[in-house]
DNA sequence: GCTTACAGTAAGTGATGGCTAACGCACAGG
DNA sequence: CCTGTGCGTTAGCCATCACTTACTGTAAGC
């Protein structure tokens, strides 16, 4: 199911480190070392995070050598897009039902 | 900033339990009790995460005699759309103008 | 006014998860 | 080969945060 990949990515997307790594690959693919230069943590962590971010279809990894290079991925943001406009529609779906209930 | 706004959306969407809330949200309006009654947690939880969920704009608070009636709120959700979308946008500006630069 | 129902608040506890330090691994260059 | 570099992995520590148990507050019904 899309739905899964979806709030894997959301829950990725809920860590500040992670949002901070996401908004750097924003700015254009990057290795590691690279990333994790300019932020306060390590680069063990950064390793960690991307992971996870990996896993939620948010980056994609292409070797290069001894470098792994990351740049981001639509399909984990398109989950999300395609999540929130599922919930939305259900909203509004619901209260159209009920309009007549309601007092 | 409206991305203050979906940063604090997004934060709060990246609990499991509140995503419950949220999706339960969306099949209608519901005030705090029966929320609490078809989920795993207590009450004073769901109440706590409602507060985090309103202060991010997921949802909004209507008061009806001594029962509070929380829905979804539009506009957290177009708060984290627009990020996505911004975000999305920038890489594809820096991929696109680095083209040449990636062999 | 008293009671009941419904909900937010406060304090304290427990567990999930992010971080670091140390290690192991693969590739490139000499 | 041997060294250096660039990353991923593991183990363990620690802090954040979600949860529960009280308690307080407010509105409605008798």
């Amino acid at each position: 199911m899309a739905n899964a990949q979806a709030l894997l990515a959301i829950t990725a997307l809920g860590d500040p480190t992670r949002r901070q790594i996401f908004e750097h690959l924003a700015h254009g693919p990057s290795p590691v070392g690279e990333l994790a230069s300019t932020m306060a943590v390590t680069r063990p962590a950064v390793s960690q995070h991307l992971r996870v971010l990996k896993e939620a279809g948010l980056v994609t990894e292409t070797a290069q050598g001894t470098r792994r290079i990351y740049r981001l991925d639509r399909r984990g943001i398109s989950a999300v897009h395609a999540w929130l406009d599922e919930r939305w529609a259900e909203a509004l779906n619901a209260t159209g039902s009920t309009l007549e209930q309601d007092f």
